[in-house]
DNA sequence: ATAATATAGATATCTATACGTCTAGATGAT
DNA sequence: ATCATCTAGACGTATAGATATCTATATTAT
């Protein structure tokens, strides 16, 4: 479920009272949970009112109740036991950290300072490898963008991404000097693509003569590599990276369900 | 959301004509349309019926379609655009890769044959950073439990598990030689907490001296490593573990979602 | 031609109700 | 005491509406 701009709106209506107009009534009763967890109000481990008491306390059915608290059991922020009740989990593992975000989202959450300087930009045929993951012809175009990336001034990345130039010709338009690589899966929106998925495959690797020239470490220093591919709402692929990180200065985190 | 035993259930039905009793009528229209997906039958990108005719054709409440498809939905089989029409997504990600899986589960699914072999197993008590993990306090007691992994034969992984004694005493009451290793997490199950989650750091590392001794590897040879805290499904953490897998032989692929 | 407007169809939200199923605890029989 | 049974309470499933909102398309006005 995806409902980050209505989390903004509902909790700016918390603080100012006005405004409440537009939020579905599931969303108003699922962040007032959430508040009320977070602040501690209510407490971890112990059981929520039963859904016919929080119906007729917030002044709905039970069935908008059952939206609002599904939506938290699906953050893992509260899980039911049939025929016992609704209770809120005991450590509230950050499911943030299984969402998908790039680089710089990444860095700002963090309060990390990311800059990225563009070392290659060009229009190539898609390899046989990149073809299949785009799922593009042999022959078509891809556009490459070859990025250093530093957090807090220091080189983690080196990042190449392959987007299919048959979707997103537009991007090779802008003047190269000033390309915005920030806000790559913005353009991929406006075009009618947002972002939805992405399906990583995760290596250790030692770097080779020339990443080590690159990203100014040993040859032999352990890289974090990571192959991406992401994925539209509707499936399509976007964008195909390969992705080499400073093994002693990134860590990924993610969050696995059962 | 979890429904492993359903879908076998429902499954089971469609060859199978009796005993659909029993399984909820969203759960056999979920399984109906995965099927039609998985079949063909609903080609990719093709726009399915409105809710309206699937709840007349199934005989169902509209209400009743929408819990049958918002699973698919979550799975990234589906997807809804607002006041167009629910849609199947075109190169179906294969949400399994996101799914919380043991070593042992995850080398049967892909035909793998999987043996671990205990080199310790003892009590001891918590590190502080395993305490952390485990919300523990520091002079409490845990069960370490050191193993070597191999995949058809091949030495990959060094597996250093920490389980709570006091919620899991009776795990140290058997005989050591046999000790089953592959269902740890059926016994977590038995005892009230079932594997819900696990949150996992990621990073990769160098093998050293004394890594390499144990799994037959050069030293500084590539290392993934992996830190993980798992959790019951009320969020108590029942297994913290450091893992050591050869970076030439081990990859993880992780799904992420927007 | 272009822009504003109306409309039909689809999903989004929500209600009120009903019955099923599960769990824990009370009750009662052995 | 122990075990089976009953029962109240809570979540699970399902219905049949109603209204809101969004999108694409057709229509109309400029």
């Amino acid at each position: 479920m995806i409902y980050g701009h209505q989390i903004r709106s509902a909790l700016m209506s918390m603080s100012d009272i006005s405004n409440t107009e537009g939020i579905p009534l599931y969303v108003k009763i699922r962040e007032s949970l959430r508040q009320q967890i977070a602040s501690g109000e209510l407490e971890r481990g112990q059981k929520l009112p039963s859904e016919d008491e929080l119906a007729t306390k917030f002044g709905v059915s039970r069935m908008t109740v059952r939206q609002g608290t599904s939506d938290l059991i699906d953050d893992g922020l509260l899980y039911r036991r049939h025929g016992v009740g609704t209770f809120v989990t005991l450590p509230h593992i950050e499911r943030d950290h299984s969402r998908l975000t790039n680089f710089f989202e990444n860095s700002n959450m963090h309060g990390i300072h990311a800059k990225a300087s563009i070392l290659e930009f060009e229009v190539i045929h898609a390899t046989p490898k990149i073809a299949q993951a785009l799922l593009l012809e042999l022959d078509e175009f891809v556009i490459h963008i070859k990025t250093l990336r530093q957090a807090d001034d220091v080189m983690v990345t080196l990042h190449d991404a392959y987007i299919p130039h048959r979707l997103f010709s537009e991007v090779i338009q802008e003047e190269l000097p000033d390309f915005d690589v920030q806000h790559l899966w913005s353009k991929f929106e406006k075009k009618g693509y947002p972002v939805k998925q992405a399906v990583q495959k995760i290596e250790a690797r030692l770097a080779d003569q020339e990443l080590a020239k690159v990203m100014h470490i040993q040859a032999g220093a352990p890289i974090l590599f990571k192959e991406r591919t992401v994925y539209a709402e509707d499936g399509t692929p976007v964008e195909f990276t390969y992705c080499f990180n400073r093994g002693d200065m990134y860590s990924l985190t993610v969050t696995l369900n059962r």
